[in-house]
DNA sequence: AACCGCTTGTGAACGCAGGAACAAAGTCGC
DNA sequence: GCGACTTTGTTCCTGCGTTCACAAGCGGTT
């Protein structure tokens, strides 16, 4: 089978496309038809130009003249980004937020269902969260085979997560979000995707502090 | 006064210099006083050469054929991200997430305190977390004036967050974190930087899905 | 049926980030 | 004191992402 397409899409497109399956998924529910490039483009926070470039990638499903059929293009993002298809996914450190992650209604939407919850302090083992029992830190392996889980979520303390990560490597795991505050090196073949929120608010304090001095210098 | 570096720091560097001050500052505390760039590099999963790049941007403080200081280093770092002065934050919405915010002690090492958490709820008022009481919406602003806080969190659901946002920037707040799944509009001269976790775990899925794609056809 | 306005899709140019290679500089050994 | 080695700082270059600008195409109108 040939694809028409290729198939390398920029990870930055990626990344926007999920914001737009978002705002298109908000517009269906308000009952809107079609939308245009540039109202998209307004409602997403990027460039119109950008937008149409994005959307180029996938085989362009608009109409000149009109614009955009909001659930055609929606269903379209959804089947590139794999979306239609629920994705089994296990979350290793139920502190605060490992619970909230746990419990984020979000996730279930967009195609991702928890599949099991682990902790390794045995006062967390058992409780209940979001329809899920908290596992021990043993059954992980056990889980992770049985449902076939090939994304993990690290929320543990910063001085185990370079060994969940192994574990869940080993595992079976292939892709791997770490919000734990240490930079993983995972063995070959394991994409792992850092989110640090700390190094959030310091590049947002930074610009913050950038623009109040190109104000003060702009005044002088 | 003369600045004798351009002080234009590229966003993508300034967010790698967070890094390199976590792991320089997990050094320091394991005892180690010089680092070479390609064991720094390491340890935060770059390009050794992109390392001494990112750091030249700050006027070069390494030492040819021994490496870095530690903490002196770590010292320049945290100047020019100006993470030595304590800055106040104020968090919105207190459920899960937020509340594992609050909590999160990380925060408070890297230069950012809380001093005031607000929720809508009139069950959450009064609630005591990380040493703050969650205050009401009504007393948003008089907090944000009263502490000069530069910084706003929002960790409301989707459908009050823009109107969150325009309170924290009339009230003074220049830079806002955003995790609500929606596109904040801020007023101008505000900058709002968005979290959204269903996305990072979208890009997630769709990197590993595409690599299991290439593997298919390596094999083919 | 033909025209006109509107919107998409694409081609080109610009700027930026990332990586490799090389020169400068300082230290260790002899 | 001198040479060789190690490591930084810089420069060049390649590739990517973003933006602008224009041609192509469709619907509505006359």
């Amino acid at each position: 089978m040939i694809q028409p397409r290729p198939r390398t899409i920029p990870e930055a497109t990626v990344a926007r496309l999920a914001v737009y399956l978002r705002v298109l998924t908000s517009l269906a529910d308000g009952g809107r038809t079609t939308v245009s490039s540039g109202e998209l483009a307004s409602a997403a926070g990027v460039n119109p130009a950008g937008l149409r470039k994005d959307l180029s990638h996938l085989g362009s499903c608009g109409v000149r003249g009109v614009g955009y059929e909001v659930r055609a293009l929606r269903e379209r993002i959804a089947h590139v980004l794999g979306a239609e298809r629920s994705r089994a996914c296990v979350l290793v450190g139920i502190g605060n937020l490992g619970t909230a992650l746990a419990d984020y209604a979000g996730f279930g939407s967009r195609g991702f269902r928890f599949v099991g919850l682990f902790d390794a302090a045995p006062a967390r083992v058992g409780e209940e969260i979001g329809g899920l029992v908290v596992q021990p830190m043993a059954e992980l392996e056990a889980t992770v085979t049985a449902t076939d889980a090939s994304i993990g979520v690290i929320a543990t303390p910063a001085d185990v997560a370079q060994s969940v990560c192994d574990r869940l490597a080993a595992a079976g795991v292939r892709s791997i979000l770490n919000f734990a505050p240490v930079t993983l090196t995972p063995p070959p073949g394991v994409d792992v995707r850092p989110v640090d929120l700390s190094v959030e608010l310091q590049v947002l304090a930074f610009l913050g502090q950038q623009r109040g001095v190109r104000a003060a210098e702009v005044t002088a």
